[in-house]
DNA sequence: TTCTAGTTTATAATAATTCTAAACTAGAAA
DNA sequence: TTTCTAGTTTAGAATTATTATAAACTAGAA
């Protein structure tokens, strides 16, 4: 119990920290969302069906949309690179690489200590390096 | 002339080793992709423009969404992975990177020769690797 | 020249996302 | 505690990109 006091605290520490006002929809989805130890993948719609399961309408869709967008903008959350129409997110918002799978189209983790760069290019002038992934497409 | 008939007849060749019937519509689009030997990013939208330009209705639509997946099953076009709505293409589709400017989100491509790998992880059981990109994102 | 499978086309349908403006609420100030 | 308001949520409409449909067209074999 205590335990689980400190965690909506620590959401709402975490929330305030960034400008965004802790309310009910906000800590809900930031639990479904960072609760666990294990990092996922999503989308708004599995997200949706995660937070409203059983017919409940807890939070509505355009404010799933809002508060994804909210968290990522903070640094919650990563958006994923994909040749898909539709947003894919990473709640492993450390330097990490992926495996696209051609066939299923899914997703795979590759751990940041997996890949090494000996070589990489200096950025365009006034631009710094925010970020560097590596996606292998792997196929049968 | 000989130059473009030159082209047109690669352009029909290429079309036909990949068992696409050299159609008007196919043979106007390859010339507007494949003509100069400078490689681009496009959409959809941005190779309808140039193909439909000044109100001319050359090619539908529908036809710019077929011919564009045709190629890119073929082989002569690649997917590009970004965290847009929409489906991004290049032209080139020799192993190369990205910058991707999260301000303007616009992409640059970096030679392949500029990025060297020292570690790579293998693969999951049954499945070969494809292609490798490095995507390096950037910002002010 | 005829024929037909493959292709193109306009348009409708779908899917993901963004917009809108009215209702609600967190939390500061009275 | 109550009041107030800027920030937030919401349902639904609007927009945007893409895919589906089915009728008309055409490349090219016979």
């Amino acid at each position: 119990m205590a335990n689980f006091m400190n965690q909506k605290n620590e959401i709402i520490k975490k929330l305030r920290s960034s400008g965004l006002r802790p309310t009910q929809q906000r800590v809900l989805i930031a639990k479904s969302l960072f609760d666990s130890d294990k990092t996922f993948h999503f989308t708004v719609e599995t997200l949706n069906k995660k937070i409203n399961k059983n017919g409940a309408n807890k939070v509505s869709l355009a404010t799933i949309y809002n508060t994804v967008e909210a968290f990522t903008c903070a640094g919650y959350l990563k958006e994923i690179l994909t040749s898909k129409n539709k947003s894919y997110y990473d709640t492993n918002i450390k330097s990490h690489h992926h495996f696209y799978d051609e066939g299923s189209k899914e997703l795979t983790d590759i751990h940041h200590s997996q890949i090494k760069l000996s070589k990489v290019p200096i950025p365009p002038k006034g631009k710094k390096i925010k970020n560097l992934e590596v996606v292998i497409r792997i196929q049968k």
